[in-house]
DNA sequence: TTCTAGACATTGGATGTCCCATCTCCTGTA
DNA sequence: TACAGGAGATGGGACATCCAATGTCTAGAA
């Protein structure tokens, strides 16, 4: 006879258990064939028809995948396994911030945080393996940056590249990637909130004061002068959030 | 009863744009109707008739969005605005280095390289936010992990909860959530390849190390010990990437 | 009062249809 | 021969409409 379950209902999870694993078995697939970055998938019929499932079920899960950043959907012409992307990761992690700038902006604070634990925790590895060439990437973007403020335009481009290429030494393109979204984020919730007045030129002088700690081999000042840049943008976020 | 009349513009918007503009659109109404986490969201009809798409359209978004965490979808009872939830991203970065062992297993690397950063990096700052009862937690951790290994059993759930509680006074859950997926994603990969032997009690005595580090806060030698420790990883995860 | 069974609302999934974007290749012209 | 343009094939995009599965809530019975 049936007893009353006093088991919290497990089966609260059973369908997103369900779509998860055909996720799974379409990463699986790509896996097992041995496919790779670039290579086309099989169209979303043979899919349906080799998963055994509706197309349109399996479309969604395709379109998780795109979203993770694990395949490429091209309109008309196929799917193909992606490179590398976290793009996709922007979005999510923005609705997060915005949704908590109606509190307090806790979790844009932990972003912040996050990224000044990230590069000025890695800036010290980056110097020992910057070689000549790096550094000249680093002052050309520097240069540019210091065009760009002289004409009054944003510096986001060029503010995104600098962080870029300080950690390119490191040679590891997850990080690039993860560093690239927060910068991202922290854009994106800048924008929503409505930037205030921004002051190109100080902004210029604090890369440029970085710059040369890094051109100087000296991993402290680097350091310090990350960790203070970062404090800047914290307090022009806390302001921004209070008004 | 059809309202869909309504013209779209000239298909001159490429197909990802426009369905990252479904998913945009949205998490824009959760944030224009002050939707906070935990409340309800409209049903997949509302949205397909507020939003002016088909159902099935609405769900590929919907989808998107579950797997990028921002909701939370409970079959036959409705969708809720999901509490912070990177588990997804598992998945994604698990097929990621999966792929990658197939070459030279670099973007594994990778990631233990961002975890080392991430966590010998902070765990300064931790160790000045720590509290007596942070320090109780930790410990009662490491004893539980020491009855385990006493039993033969695996680590996982004390190594994975270990690294938490470490993190746990800087009061940050995105990072906690980041390095939660970090964990589970070299968890996963390391399950793939296939677990070489363990030395259970080694991987114990460890974890006690920079336990007492942390007790006696000393910062340096704490952060020695992470990187050890994570060298130590980066070790087995070549040996077994080799074989 | 307590427990259970069923109604209901809502999401999950399948199928069929049509639309439209992109590529390929063939043909016609210079 | 070389190149431009268009027709057709391929394949994803969107939608309507079923029915199934499942969690919640309530009415009714013990």
């Amino acid at each position: 006879m049936a007893i009353a379950s006093q088991e919290v209902s497990p089966a609260r999870f059973s369908a997103q258990l369900r779509s998860h694993a055909l996720q799974t078995r379409i990463m699986d697939l790509i896996l097992e064939r041995g496919l790779d970055v670039g290579d086309a998938m099989p169209t979303e019929s043979e899919l349906s028809a080799e998963l055994g499932v509706g197309r349109n079920t399996v479309r969604e899960s395709l379109k998780v995948l795109q979203a993770l950043g694990v395949i490429e959907i091209r309109h008309g012409f196929g799917m193909f396994v992606a490179p590398n992307n976290f793009s996709a990761l922007v979005s999510g992690l923005t609705f997060r911030g915005r949704l908590s700038l109606r509190h307090k902006g806790e979790e844009a604070m932990e972003l912040i945080d996050v990224r000044q634990a990230l590069e000025s925790g890695l800036i010290g590895s980056a110097i020992d393996l910057l070689t000549d060439e790096h550094l000249a990437d680093l002052r050309a973007t520097m240069e540019a940056m210091e065009a760009a403020a002289k004409n009054g335009e944003h510096l986001y481009v060029h503010d995104a590249e600098f962080h870029r290429r300080l950690y390119a030494p490191l040679n590891n393109e997850l990080l690039i990637n993860l560093m690239d979204v927060f910068w991202q984020v922290y854009r994106k919730i800048h924008q929503a909130l409505g930037t205030g007045p921004v002051n190109l030129e100080q902004q210029t002088q604090d890369h440029w004061d970085i710059y040369e700690a890094v051109a100087n081999k000296d991993k402290a000042l680097a350091s310090e002068r990350l960790q203070r840049h970062f404090d800047g943008i914290r307090l022009k976020l806390k302001d921004v959030a209070a008004s």
